[in-house]
DNA sequence: GCGGCAATCCCCCGAAAGGATGATTTGCGT
DNA sequence: ACGCAAATCATCCTTTCGGGGGATTGCCGC
């Protein structure tokens, strides 16, 4: 997967270069432009993972897990599901609430609520709660 | 958190902006430019969201198996052992002391050093650690 | 007998987690 | 239109964790 990053990276550089050549004489003609358009496509590039982590990659990743039964039984709301993950992974809160990108607040929240519908009552509880209900591998 | 995407892109159109007009003489003589900006600018943003996406959503490759003995390589005493698997049962310093006979601080220092020795930050690290490892179930 | 190591215990202190509540917004169903 | 649940963020307060130290005991190998 690495190849195809350096393989697009490689694509954008040549397309950039070429449009440069271009365009030449009017955008390489001071050090500002070219400032410009370093910032340009920094920002744009940190906007677009930023994007990427918070907007594309979380509706996938919660497709399913094993027990439906168990989770409608503890009413366990989707987002919570997703919460609970983060918990099988042993991440603090501060971690789940960038990946989720959401506030400390609202992570412990979810945290709070789990571990009432799991009557746990540290996060460690939680996971080894989750696990005997079959609710995660 | 809509909200958060529409600021994060307002301040990026006004920083945007702003550099524009600073640079109005140089770079806003022809539609050529505007192009070129453009490009780059949509090039990075899609560059980006490849990037978010494929490094969060990547899920961590199984390393190897062996709950024979990592053990012995990671230079697990048995008592940490022991204190390992309280960890995997979700059970706090004070149930583990009590559980086993020790206090408080003795607990203290076996999970600190477990921590080390598993490289994790948080007792819930160690947990998914271990199970990585295949020191566990 | 000395050095090393596991196991035990202690203190301090900052960071993280958890409990209790309250508040707002949004979408959904009747 | 109204009520409800989910999701969000917040503040205050207490407990638990985790990271620095430091210290003692007992065992094992050389």
């Amino acid at each position: 997967m690495g190849k195809r990053v350096l393989l697009y990276g490689a694509l954008l550089a040549a397309g950039t270069l070429l449009l440069q050549w271009l365009d030449y004489q009017r955008l390489v003609r001071s050090h500002i432009g070219d400032l410009y358009i370093f910032l340009i496509a920094g920002g744009f590039l940190a906007l677009g993972v930023w994007l990427g982590v918070r907007g594309i990659a979380r509706p996938a990743p919660r497709a399913f897990d094993g027990n439906p039964q168990a989770v409608a039984a503890l009413g366990l709301s989707p987002r919570e599901l997703e919460v609970l993950d983060e918990l099988l992974a042993g991440r603090s809160n501060q971690e789940i609430a960038d990946k989720l990108g959401v506030s400390l607040n609202t992570v412990k929240t979810h945290v709070a609520r789990l571990l009432e519908k799991l009557r746990a009552k540290r996060r460690g509880d939680a996971v080894a709660r989750a696990r005997e209900l079959g609710i995660v591998k």
